[in-house]
DNA sequence: GTCTATACCGTGATAGAC
DNA sequence: GTCTATCACGGTATAGAC
């Protein structure tokens, strides 16, 4: 067993796994992502990383947890580099260094999105569509886990957003990051509703792309004056 | 799929299923929402609709085809729906009593799926759930049955949305009408990112509140100006 | 502590009697 | 059309080897 020294907040390595654990979350994390979670079988994981059967509940508790064991790996990177980027934001806002608005927001969860759409080492565009997976599924233990760790994340990035669109009521404020969230997620997961229908003239492979399309949609949104419109004047 | 009758569309009757494939489908129904599709077994489906387990396989074919058949019971009505109202529009456009603008094509989705959500006999509110599931677990046989069936009505809709976008590429229009598409459904599905981080300030239970909420923001987002900013000048 | 073999029960699917 | 019996496969638990 090794130590870890305390000072690498935000860029963490992998201490607690042995390599038995780490062959199980890697071929567990390539099947749930090619063949769903109920479609892949414990019997395959293992027999793909070379171990037993057992070793499956004896490292992780159940498939479940092995899961979300899956999950966590890859997401609490990902989420410590959302808060980073926020809060240095905030810090070149109080500097003067950099400007405070919506698209500087955006961009702090963006940014991660796409750096992790790219990087392969962890997960690539793979682990977005499994998080959106989650998202649809409604995942009980997985929403326990968000919350606890990870919902000061959202609090921040709430308050945020807040202080770009001054003009808006807490629960307006509330609904264009609830949106602003889902369009991204959902497009960088490659949820087509086009492509369902066979009719997709989206690209939607080149994680560059998706920015390029998603932000100014998104931007537009969340700076839309609240109105109601049902086409019946 | 036969042609039918323009006095019944949008309004059809169910007359191909027995009593006993309709009390499957009915338990069906209600289970693969409340408990997901994986996790609703035909023993508690056929033991809610007081059948034999073996009239599943009998009536339909497999677990998956009883999902199809689920799905397909209350998509179609809709999706008639969504076409009517753009042929409508297009009518009413033609002789000059409506205008024919984004707001006008997106409310031609937009009202249908209020209407689907406020109407429990047809589903309601569970049915949008089911659907942005099939969505992001993307189903191959029920692709094949939307491409083959419904693909001209993505395309009507493609058409109507370069028409009143007329300074926007295809590709362009396509991502609108993908984002667009997007956030509505898991707007009204409520796949809420807030809620699952437990901090959810948005009551997204009545559909009139999300219509009001969603529409400003995905007609800002569809009338965007192309751009790209990445936060960094 | 780590790994293995094996048994248990619930699942979807199917064949054949009625 | 309906029902019973049976099958292979799934996740899980445990006893025991090293």
């Amino acid at each position: 067993m090794k130590t870890s020294s305390p000072s690498d907040a935000g860029m963490p390595a992998e201490p607690k796994y042995s390599e038995t654990a780490l062959r199980i979350l890697e071929a567990a994390e390539r099947l749930f992502v090619e063949l769903g979670l109920e479609a892949t079988s414990l019997r395959l994981i293992t027999q793909q990383a070379g171990v037993n059967l057992a070793a499956v509940n004896y490292h992780f508790r159940s498939k479940d947890a092995l899961f979300e064991a899956v999950f966590a790996r890859r997401f609490e990177p990902w989420a410590r580099e959302c808060l980073r980027e926020l809060e240095r934001l905030e810090a070149r806002s109080s500097a003067g260094t950099a400007r405070f608005d919506a698209e500087a927001v955006v961009m702090c969860y963006v940014r991660p999105a796409l750096a992790l759409s790219k990087d392969p080492s962890r997960g690539g565009a793979l682990f977005v569509r499994l998080f959106s997976r989650v998202l649809v599924e409604n995942h009980r233990a997985l929403r326990e886990t968000l919350s606890r760790d990870w919902g000061h994340l959202v609090t921040r990035y709430t308050e945020a957003l807040g202080r770009v669109l001054p003009g808006l009521s807490a629960e307006e404020i509330a609904w264009r990051l609830h949106l602003g969230f889902s369009v991204m997620f959902h497009a960088f997961a490659g949820n087509d509703i086009l492509k369902l229908f066979g009719r997709s003239a989206v690209s939607a492979r080149d994680p560059d792309l998706i920015v390029k399309h998603v932000v100014p949609f998104v931007l537009a949104g969340m700076g839309a004056a609240p109105r109601f419109g049902d086409g019946t004047p």
